[in-house]
DNA sequence: AATGAATGAGGGTTCATTCAT
DNA sequence: TATGAATGAACCCTCATTCAT
């Protein structure tokens, strides 16, 4: 019975083989650094094999990173279903950047998303606009997070919510490019951690402090 | 004479001129997809004239890169020697950010050494080295500014100035990143007000506040 | 029984389906343009079939043309048994032209011929040495024709036969070439009428005519 | 004085030499069995310096078409200037196969045109029209000759000037490949002027004659 | 009798680099 | 000081072909 099943899934198992090993070399090397060799070579075959799966390497790139996005998000939003809707909103928080830690250091979506994204700025304008949506949805999310957090009188009313995800979502970004470039001195958990705190504690207090600095 | 001091001022000049450019088109494309044909058209010149000036892509890389980065850090710390002793740690806090967001959005100072570095990660040592060595300067000298902040009673004693330094970067790049992405819908200047608010909030404020986290 | 001579028969069938669908191709294409993936995916079957019934490209070419070839000889030749001997030579020169004009414009039996010869010109010894061949039969019973009139007092008899067949070859070749190129224009059925009548005039007439071509 | 004009056109003599070789290649391989190697190869450099002086294979083609078709028209419309409007209309028909035939014997211009112009058929539309266009002025300076004999009386008014044109450039094309199919036994010289005998024969008779074996 | 997967050679093209002038 | 011409390596991709199933 294996061995039918194997067979009959042998082409698409060397695909995803050769996805892997695709994403793995973009998200160290990025696109233009990778080539198609390179993959071939890491997965043990030849070229040919490549485009026998792809049409071509842009192909690839955009299966990829739909894969790579599809399974962050899925992981993401995974307390959704769970407990989206029962758990605290500074809980949920917690969860997405736990999300976002296990993802920048036990696998490499994330390295790959980022290091993808920040390429593909002004160098591909289809890949380029599948990250833009990609961030919004991400901030979307957030802004959905704090909003219910909100309601419930968790958070206070005065923040304006898509601010406040974007600056969530640019602080996990640059740590994560701080770890990526200097694993051993950049401790990706406590600069989220420290900064959840931070961030909460902006959400949640009274605006009595007088303090700030801010203009 | 004039003749002779022109021609070799010329000589300078079209230097200058050409990494100018090299930079711009740098920032905007990256190392890779950038030709040493794309920069010269760029500057009106032939690649042979590139290699008069430069020893080869990556050395003309190197010195855009220095010379970006000297450039930056003069203006970041331009207010050290001016008022940089005498300021308040949340005022020096706020120039540092004035600075990078003046950089991101008049000049493709920041784009560049933004995009250089992620695209630098695993590809270049040697550009990887130069830029760890920046982010390095750059972290210690928020570092510093909170330990004076500290020292003087303006800030809360209890916290990781090492790790706020980088959870200040980090939102930075991040929200640089952001910007750079999508420069009509993201403020940058916002974010980055946003942040220093509850940056400072955090760093002063009494860790009174019963809350901090869900578990 | 008939489940296994069904079964051998499908075989022969698809193998023919295979070959015309390779001579469609080859008609429009050429060779070297036809790639078998093409051959293949119109036929809608996969390149292994091709490989199935064929040893390899060339063989699969040379299958064809000797099919094509065989084919549009049988058809000129149809006279020859029925009426050959008894017909005008005139007249079987009008039937040979009748021929050509079907095979160029009903089916594609020409345009692959033609094609495909000019094609092989300095490119493939083999099917070169093959058209050759053809073109010689095909000369050399165009000989047989002018020289029965000639016997049978029909046409004069100072004309050499051999180039007399090669200016009709020729004419009738050219004549295609520029139908395929431009069919809206070209009316091919009225090139070979008018030259047929030029052509037979010119094998009849006495050249008592004080005329016959400047300087 | 040779030195500096040498100097300044070496870049253009060895683009000419590069042409020059190309069309050969062309001429006698086609188009698609022509690899830019072979071609870089056959002038001694690499193809780095064919694609100095040519955008690409395509680009190189298209000039190379358009250099020996506007060589071609030129030395056939040669007569023109010189005697075009006095000489008699035969003369100058013989005068078109002349040039014809050199440029099939002595030259590959012909060769290289019909060679290409059946290759491009279903192939290649842009150089599909520019061969059409070709073909139509060709026609149409053959009309305008014939048709000038028949307003001098030269030629008789019954025929069809275009029909006549069509026949003529037919046999000419046709004649030729015959001849490159196979040089050592097709005299391409004795079937042009034995066809030009019947045509102008035929152009010029007087329709008295009872004959033609045509419908 | 035919498919799906893979190979390997070769082709077109780009690009950093060199060098004579 | 800079250009024009050329090189050669590497890259993306196609395609005829093979082979286990």
């Amino acid at each position: 019975m294996e061995h039918v099943e194997a067979k009959a899934t042998r082409g698409e198992d060397s695909r995803r083989e050769l996805m892997k090993v695709a994403i793995d070399c973009f998200a160290k090397y990025g696109y233009q650094a990778t080539s198609i060799d390179r993959i071939a070579k890491a997965a043990g075959v030849t070229k040919g094999a490549l485009y026998y799966h792809f049409k071509d390497k842009e192909d690839l790139l955009f299966e990829a990173v739909g894969n790579r996005i599809g399974q962050f998000e899925r992981r993401v939003a995974g307390d959704k279903g769970a407990a989206g809707a029962t758990l605290d909103p500074a809980a949920r928080l917690h969860l997405v950047a736990q999300s976002c830690l296990e993802h920048a250091t036990k696998s490499n979506h994330r390295r790959f998303i980022v290091t993808l994204m920040v390429e593909a700025l002004d160098t591909n304008d289809r890949l380029s606009h599948q990250f833009r949506t990609m961030m919004n949805r991400f901030r979307q999310y957030l802004i959905d997070i704090i909003k219910a957090g909100q309601s419930s009188g968790r958070f206070r009313k005065g923040i304006d919510a898509t601010l406040a995800a974007q600056m969530y979502a640019a602080t996990i970004m640059g740590a994560e490019i701080q770890y990526y470039q200097d694993p051993e001195n950049v401790d990706l958990g406590r600069i989220l951690d420290s900064f959840l705190e931070q961030f909460v504690l902006y959400l949640s207090i009274k605006p009595a402090a007088p303090d700030g600095g801010a203009a």
